[in-house]
RNA sequence: GGGGUUGUAGCUCAGUCGGUUAGAGUGCCAGCCUGUCACGCUGGAAGUCGCGGGUUCGAGCCCCGUCAACCCCGCCA
């Protein structure tokens, strides 16, 4: 078909611009065709841009029968330029902002064809492709309206942020995206050095100690946007490379870190309509276990967790009087909901929940449920008569509702009941969706045993500073040590997390040493940062916020994949660019990832003697490509093993013989 | 590394107990249509039932393997 050139025509209006008092005025438009509804006499085109819909018309009866017929080839995505006037519309549409009027078309240029798209261009409801398609096909995805405002509310979202940093007169830096690999922590993405055979850089999985050394520097109020990397398996909230708003300050306790970042929540939070108060609640990490089992409470739902093992002390259940008399080591912890719904639910219902329960490491899911028949329990003999009163006097429960219990080590029925008071909170419609519920949680322990590594690994990082009160546990009680690290949480989801950090050299030693990293090692992998904490650091701290998960709640979505441009999937991988991917091998022999086994020879006499044990057909087939060389690509290099076949057969052969 | 869900027309899905020629909506193509805007009406084309193997007289359906997407556990300082 043929296309028409832009040429000299410009865009007068935006299409979503468009109203009534325009009328009468000749307009020229660009985009893309939505959608053509032609009547027969009648031809109506929806136009689409960046900031809106127009719909274009052409009556077939007085029109110039050259523009008609080009109007006739028009389908959906072609991007055309439209010119005509702006007229009020005889029938309206009170859905669409430009719905008063119309553009009556007196010229229209082809700029560009479009394919029929594999996937629906147009956002209905229920109209949305799998999501391997949506990815194959992302650049057709992103013209859909939900992810066009979905990556503008991001946009606007990131210069908010900015604007609120430069008020308070932090300074935006770059750091480096090549950095040294760091033992702590995710694991890295390494890029091989090719100046320095067998020595790797890695891809940033923040950049904290870049920002902690600029606070050296004297810059005070540190602010920057970045990517980070972690090669770890992924989540819908959770992708390998991720944006970070990244901020440090110099002279600040935890408060002063929480100051800066409260307003700037209450700004993003009011680009969606919503109204949050500050000061953020605090909640100590110890307490978010006890109550939520979570150390990303949704406090949204009020239900908590509750302490019922002294109920059991007397109990004939051996199974939670064996937990109440094991002097703490094990508990018998419940999450009580109360009202019919609760009461109501079915045997199958619990079922399903007692393999969400076993699922997460439980042995079963016991329960306790007054529901319209009375009372019926999966250990219900234990629970009647007086055992009943007491165990409802120890839930706190009156009426209809459902009890569930979960018994074993802190850890196992916080994972348990965590989980269900989440899944149950929301199949009982308790929480209010439309709420942001910002609060801190602080007071983190410092450390935690790892079965793994056989030593106590950082919970935040290993520059996090101790708690002041703590400070002696670091060498007599690591595990009890907590530090001074503070959790963003919204609606239970982490959007951020920082700390204080350690800003001298002996501190961080301790650190080191509780870590089981040596002298030697700390100096070879943090040189550098105890060099600096020597020279005069100041008191810092600061925080991250998770760009990605923020955005995603600000637009209402459950995948950060929504609000990120060109997302990876489950599998780390790209659907549209179809990354990663095998390289050359000649790649990987310059990065020095591969062994240069084979030798390699100049064109000429040597080459026809070692491949006298190859392959005939591939040799004639050289010797072909070699006499119809230029002296130039002759100078080149084939390579043979050491049987003198070719190996690099296929670059003789291809289409792209290249020296 | 482990568990679960899904995979049938371009797209979204249905497909009964294993049984004749695998259907619907939408999109696409063609014709008709003067106020549509999820236009309407009529007709048409469109299938590697993810892939490989097995069971069976016969497999979209059952079994084994495998691939991919999604969700979760582990992991993510």
């Amino acid at each position: 078909m043929q296309l028409d050139h832009l040429g000299d025509f410009q865009r007068s209006h935006r299409n979503g611009e468009l109203r009534l008092g325009d009328a009468g005025t000749t307009v020229r438009l660009l985009g893309w065709v939505r959608k053509v509804r032609d009547l027969g006499s009648l031809i109506f085109l929806d136009l689409r841009d960046r900031w809106g819909v127009v719909q274009l018309r052409l009556d077939t009866a007085d029109a110039d029968p050259v523009l008609l017929a080009k109007v006739r080839t028009l389908r959906s995505e072609f991007v055309i330029g439209a010119e005509g006037v702006v007229l009020e519309r005889e029938s309206k549409n009170p859905n669409l902002p430009t719905g008063d009027i119309e553009v009556r078309l007196s010229a229209v240029r082809v700029l560009n064809t479009a394919l029929t798209p594999p996937i629906p261009v147009e956002d209905l409801e229920g109209n949305e492709a799998n999501e391997d398609l949506r990815l194959k096909h992302r650049f057709l995805d992103l013209r859909r309206e939900s992810l066009q405002k979905n990556l503008l509310l991001r946009s606007h979202a990131a210069r908010v942020i900015r604007e609120h940093f430069h008020e308070h007169e932090f300074i935006e830096f770059e750091t480096p995206i090549l950095t040294k690999s760091t033992p702590e922590g995710a694991r890295d993405y390494l890029v091989p050095s090719r100046v320095h055979a067998g020595e790797f850089f890695a891809l940033p999985q923040s950049p904290q100690l870049f920002k902690q050394l600029l606070q050296v520097s004297g810059f005070e109020r540190y602010y920057q946007i970045c990517r980070c990397f972690r090669d770890e398996d992924l989540r819908a909230d959770r992708q390998p490379e991720f944006t970070q708003v990244d901020v440090e300050m110099s002279f600040v306790r935890q408060e002063d870190v929480q100051g800066v970042l409260e307003p700037l929540m209450v700004k993003l939070a009011k680009l969606v309509g919503k109204e949050v108060a500050t000061p953020f609640p605090r909640l100590a990490y110890a307490d978010a276990m006890e109550w939520y089992g979570s150390d990303k409470p949704d406090v949204r739902l009020a239900t908590k967790i509750q302490d019922v093992t002294p109920a059991f002390a007397e109990s004939g259940f051996n199974l939670f009087r064996a937990a109440a008399e094991s002097g703490g080591q094990r508990r018998v912890r419940a999450l009580f909901f109360e009202g019919e719904a609760a009461g109501a639910l079915s045997r199958k219902q619990l079922d399903e929940l007692g393999e969400v329960a076993k699922h997460l490491g439980a042995g079963g899911l016991p329960y306790v449920k007054w529901g319209k028949d009375g009372l019926s329990s999966s250990f219900k003999k234990f629970v009647e008569g007086e055992a009943e009163a007491a165990l409802k006097a120890a839930l706190g429960a009156s009426g209809e509702g459902l009890a569930v219990f979960a018994v074993g080590t802190d850890a196992q029925t916080s994972k348990v009941l965590g989980e269900l008071r989440l899944r149950l909170g929301r199949q009982f419609g308790l929480i209010d969706e439309s709420r942001f519920a910002f609060l801190w949680v602080v007071d983190f322990p410092l450390l935690e045993w790892s079965e793994e590594h056989a030593r106590f690994v950082a919970c935040h990082h290993p520059f996090t500073a101790p708690h002041p009160d703590d400070l002696a546990l670091l060498e007599s009680d690591p595990g009890r040590c907590r530090a001074v690290a503070y959790d963003l949480v919204l609606n239970g989801y982490e959007v951020g997390g920082g700390s204080i950090r350690i800003h001298d050299a002996e501190t961080q030693g301790r650190m080191f040493r509780a870590l089981g990293i040596g002298e030697a090692e700390a100096r070879a992998k943090f040189g550098f940062l105890l060099d600096a904490l020597s020279y005069g650091a100041p008191p810092m701290g600061g925080l991250a916020l998770g760009l990605d998960r923020l955005a995603m709640l600000l637009c209402g979505e459950t995948s950060i994949r929504e609000v990120i441009a060109f997302p990876k999937t489950a599998q780390a991988r790209c659907l549209m660019t179809d990354a990663p991917s095998p390289v050359d091998d000649r790649q990987l022999k310059e990065l020095h990832l591969l062994e240069e086994k084979a030798q390699t020879y100049r064109v000429g006499a040597v080459f026809f003697e070692s491949a006298e044990g190859g392959n005939p057909t591939l040799r004639a087939e050289a010797v072909q490509h070699l006499s119809q060389m230029t002296p130039r690509q002759a100078s080149g290099l084939v390579t043979l093993d050491d049987q003198g076949r070719i190996l690099d057969a296929q670059t003789l052969n291809g289409p792209t013989f290249e020296f």
